[in-house]
DNA sequence: GCTCAATTCAAACGAACGTTTGAATTTGCG
DNA sequence: CGCAAATTCAAACGTTCGTTTGAATTGAGC
């Protein structure tokens, strides 16, 4: 039923094509495809015909190297995030080591959030930004297998940035850490998921809209700022919704 | 072919049933079920056979009710966002008013922003949380008809928001702000949203994750301070990217 | 050059989808 | 009551979906 089907194991267990090859191997061309079309109209809405038609080829190569439609959108997601994922806490521990045991400022942990996405947003021409938009749509993704995949993708690099921010904000205690943690991430994942209609109704320069780099460089200071703000109280004087 | 089907107009404009009838009309069935089967597996996911099941209807009562699957989904946006965005608007110019000519507060403006949210919220038993969290995700759903939908049904609304927080904030220039008040909707959308997968790896407390007063009120300092923070010159030295 | 496993391919499978149909039923109303 | 419009209903429509099948094709190693 679900059992993986037989193939043949790869030439070379992760390294690159040993030649330069015009015509990519099925699988990424799967991926390429994939990757495109699950970020244009999100995955249930995409057809394996779809998928396969745009890759040239056959429809049933998705079922045979990947398993699944499922399995093929996770695949999608590994290829990339876990690479990003990996790159964002090596460059929070070189930031640690050249802190030399003091705390990290938030810009600091911030950037070693930010500069892996943006690197993944340059690097590949038009897979990058890509990727970060399905990123982005996949974190509301009520389906549960996308749910529970990313989560698992996710934990460790978060458990790593929550102690970061910890150590940066001292006063901050840590059940409002972690929400702040969590508007921080709403928040990135929201603004690199495009999120093209409120970018039209809140007038934004589309072109503007569209260059990642400078999206990052302004909302970085913008959570900054909300992460160092004053702790409110459990039982102070804020009282916003007290007079509706 | 896609004419509006022949209905009979309802007995009373928009005003509540004449008695206390206990089985709710047909198509109020259909939106109540619809909302929440929405909010649980997103549009696509959802089939108007499960939604017609849940309510209790005939599998054609949607067609004839409200022409088809994506009208219906209109019709439940619609249902609760008109009223809450007018209640936003009419809410922000009552505090105008009060502030006689004074510029408000960014605590005040966005309190005008969450109040009819979380009146929403509360007021419904189940329908209004249901609501918040199909909204969120309807924010992310890359279907054209609803971006465009929620983008005719938000553009009002964020114009008159703007102009207060261009009062409120007059040293923040207007391309920042936009791109503030961008951010501010999203870190918005996204929590109510509920996000369960980063509450959960962000090690939120479950029961008050589910908590839309308490969240909104983390929320709004957060992003005050976010919306206060001095604006980043345009060539300035902030190089927090310059070293990747 | 033969072999065999890996891969590709065209075709079909059963299931589920949104929508339509036309008859049955209910409802408002003179 | 009785007619006509509004609504409900069971059934079917045609399409598309993810997946499976089994035969053809490919390519590396003896």
């Amino acid at each position: 039923m679900s059992s993986i089907p037989l193939q043949r194991l790869p030439r070379n267990g992760s390294s690159p094509p040993d030649r330069a090859v015009e015509t990519t191997d099925t699988k990424s061309k799967i991926l390429d495809a994939a990757e495109e079309l699950f970020m244009e109209h999100g995955f249930e809405a995409t057809s394996l015909r779809l998928i396969t038609t745009a890759a040239s080829v056959n429809l049933a190569a998705v079922n045979y190297h990947f398993g699944s439609k499922e399995e093929l959108f996770q695949a999608v997601l590994t290829r990339r995030l876990d690479p990003m994922n990996q790159d964002r806490m090596q460059l929070l521990s070189a930031y640690e080591t050249a802190a030399a045991g003091k705390p990290l400022t938030c810009e600091k942990i911030l950037a070693a959030m930010f500069i892996p996405a943006l690197k993944l947003a340059r690097d590949h021409e038009q897979g990058g930004k890509n990727f970060l938009r399905l990123l982005g749509r996949a974190y509301a993704d009520p389906a549960p297998f996308i749910r529970e995949f990313l989560s698992s993708q996710y934990r460790e690099m978060i458990a790593r940035f929550r102690t970061a921010f910890s150590r940066a904000l001292p006063n901050i205690p840590r059940e409002e850490l972690s929400w702040r943690l969590h508007f921080v991430m709403g928040a990135l994942s929201y603004t690199l998921a495009g999120a093209d209609m409120l970018k039209i109704i809140s007038q934004l320069d589309p072109e503007e809209a569209t260059n990642d780099e400078l999206l990052l460089k302004r909302l970085a200071p913008f959570l900054a700022a909300g992460l160092r703000s004053p702790s409110p109280a459990a039982d102070d004087g804020y009282h916003l919704f007290q007079e509706a």
